[in-house]
DNA sequence: CTCCCCTGCTTTTGATCATATTCTGGTCAA
DNA sequence: TTGACCAGAATATGATCAAAAGCAGGGGAG
């Protein structure tokens, strides 16, 4: 007795409330919601043309990672960083993230080099074209593709959290300041990664981090962020 | 027209969702439920007597928090913790941990050292009761007691996480070695407290951290852990 | 002859939706 | 100002459909 999984329409291989939530996640973690604003289950249900279910679900998902926060009343909205949490955040990203690229550093091969050096010139044309989004998303893979490298899935879900409480306030930090002047800090990393220099990939996480929160700090409290 | 909100039942003020998320993370964090355990939609709702959409909700977000894992096919499990994943949960616990006990060392009061050591005393008392659930409830209650003083929400959300994927191991750690060896580490916790000393205040909390995880090192492979 | 694998059915479980109910916030009138 | 009402939104239930697991029986290999 033949299934007749007729090409044509989804094979509904992935459930739809994974879709659903992959979809908002992305337009956290590059730029389509800002801080402070809020979602409705029935408005996302009608924009991602999806049931009320799912929504519900991936709404679960994403308050319980930080990047979607309720309000006492029963609505949810993008949380708004105050100077205190992007200090937790900054210690929070400082500690984890160069130990997850040291840890990568020894497994890394020629082939994953190569990978990130493609990442990084679509990061390069990305910024010269002033494409925020495209930047956002280049930044992403880049680290992630590295650090999927340290096989610490713990660590990487961890970091992943901690991404997804920036996303926001980063996309209008460079939504403002436009692309111009980010500095491509990956350069460094990649020599530290070519000379198998573990200890200096590990400096150059570092000063990136160091770099992106330092522009969200100076820009906190100009507007909401 | 009176909505007749009589007494005698439930208010409704907190919402199901958020009740049976509660249940299930006391089921998980202080040991219903053991490492690799299957769990069911139904079967949580039959068990915490809660509709199926509130118990999926809930399941939802403690999968996204690490505490339940879903196994390629769409059931969810209680994960089984790997050496290496051990490994990355101590190093996120022991870089994490120690600063909220630091910041909180700057805000704890005397009061809140007087209900620090009440708790402590109830620990003692599990102890030497031989149960372990109250032990565990304990336990988690001191530390977070003391973390909420340091006013780091996201840090201590953080924190959770990591408790929540711990918990299951370290029930069946403590289950099988009885509380009787359980050495009291907070006594060290309290008097840096008292003397207002936050670094011995954060060494303090890493000894514990420490010798807790190295109980689950010790136990790992002796059976499903 | 025994054992194992494979196939098909049955049962259990998950996914989704439509609907009813409850709650929140605001508005209007006394 | 205060109270009741109303619209919009969230919550929760049960029904329905689809998918996966468990089970039984038959056929083939050793």
């Amino acid at each position: 007795m033949e299934k007749l999984r007729q090409s044509g329409e989804t094979p509904t291989k992935v459930p739809s409330h994974e879709i659903t939530y992959c979809r908002l996640r992305d337009m956290i973690l590059f730029g389509q919601l800002t801080p402070g604003q809020a979602v409705t289950i029935q408005g996302l249900a009608a924009t991602l043309e999806a049931g009320l279910t799912p929504v519900r679900e991936a709404i679960r998902r994403l308050t319980a990672e930080g990047a979607l926060a309720l309000q006492g009343n029963r609505r949810v909205m993008v949380p708004v960083l105050s100077r205190s949490q992007i200090d937790e955040l900054a210690f929070a990203r400082l500690t984890i993230e160069p130990k997850i690229a040291q840890m990568a550093a020894t497994h890394i091969t020629p082939a994953d080099v190569a990978k990130l050096t493609r990442i990084d010139d679509e990061i390069d044309e990305a910024i010269a074209a002033g494409d925020v989004g495209a930047y956002l998303r280049g930044n992403f893979r880049f680290h992630f593709a590295l650090y999927d490298r340290a096989d610490a899935p713990i660590l990487t879900a961890l970091t992943h959290t901690l991404w997804l409480r920036f996303g926001p306030s980063l996309r209008v930090v460079c939504g403002r300041f436009g692309t111009l002047n980010l500095p491509d800090r990956h350069e460094e990393a990649l020599a530290a990664l070519r000379a198998g220099n573990a200890e200096a990939l590990a400096r150059a996480v570092e000063d990136d981090i160091v770099q992106g929160v330092d522009q969200i700090r100076l820009s906190l409290g100009t507007a909401g962020i």
